[in-house]
DNA sequence: CGTCCGATGTCAGGAACTGTCATCACACTA
DNA sequence: TAGTGTGATGACAGTTCCTGACATCGGACG
């Protein structure tokens, strides 16, 4: 990260990267599958606690309750702390298409596992896929707004007011 | 698309294609950005199609009432024709990660923009990308069911059900 | 002390792109 | 009719990403 900072995705070399970490190009290959990948490490755990969260709910929530709960418990668990590096991680992914489209593919594969997780718990499956996606979609509203703001408002408030107005917009005749 | 269906995309080259049609690796980059842009070519106008809906939709339209409108127009005037080549690249991209990453790249272009022609008619920012990740969100799942199913519905029926039913999600309590 | 194994280094090479310059076909004009 | 300009293509060299194959090294373990 500190590279991509310093002088952009685009033109920092892999070679680079491994020679400031003290390492081969060869070995940081192994460790990372592309020079995208070495952003997004972290996103399994990220999609093992939301998973968690949705398996852990009870029986009585309804699929978008599971999954909000999920959405705000990784909000204040994960990316409240860390506050500044979120950020900073977002700026560089934001300033470059390549990273924005390994970004949405994780962010795919975590709708297809929340969808899994609700499955699981007897949600039918043209169901179960929407309310994963639009989970996600509040996600991606939200944390938008919340790595744009001026203030320090909490993610887990800009999750609640997306969600209500997704319902407001969605109920809308 | 032949070469691709034939071997695979990961193992068709530049080289390939380009013999293939007649030309130069070079000019096969003037034509196309990269590898996978060759499949996406059509979004263009794919997205202006949608827009025109929204620009053009009667201003008692809902947002997603607009939307909405727009996927059906779209689902009847140009996927439902050349429907088995819509099948076909589907199974590619689908085949292929980086395919499908370019693909939600996409998406997400045709998610903002529709948000941008939301706007134009006044609807307030978290409402307008919302209403516009919605729609994005029922278009993907109708489209999988589409390309999913055995018999021959219509794509629009499709996406009609996915409406209702994300209604049904949003909705309960 | 020997052996094994995982992590790393070294090297060669393929494929995706890019920059640069030359060439060619065609339209437009004097 | 000759000249000129312009857009598309070819030719070629070069960079970067990524992979496979093999060698090496250092620590765990018996």
């Amino acid at each position: 990260m500190e590279l991509y900072r310093e002088r952009g995705y685009d033109s920092t070399t892999v070679a680079e990267i491994a020679r400031r970490a003290g390492l081969t190009e060869r070995t940081f290959f192994r460790h990372f599958a592309d020079k995208r990948e070495v952003l997004f490490s972290g996103s399994a755990e990220l999609q093992e606690a939301l998973v968690r969260v949705v398996d852990d709910a009870p029986e009585s929530s309804s699929p978008i309750e599971a999954i909000v709960a999920a959405l705000i418990g990784a909000a204040d668990a994960i990316f409240e702390e860390r506050r500044e590096f979120a950020r900073q991680r977002q700026a560089v992914i934001t300033a470059n298409v390549d990273l924005q489209e390994r970004e949405l593919i994780k962010l795919a594969t975590l709708a297809a596992a929340l969808a899994g997780a609700l499955r699981r718990r007897g949600v039918a499956d043209p169901a179960a896929s929407l309310a994963a996606e639009a989970g996600i979609a509040v996600f991606k509203v939200a944390f938008e707004g919340w790595t744009a703001q001026a203030g320090d408002r909490n993610l887990s408030q800009f999750i609640h007011e997306s969600v209500s107005d997704l319902r407001a917009v969605t109920t809308a005749r």
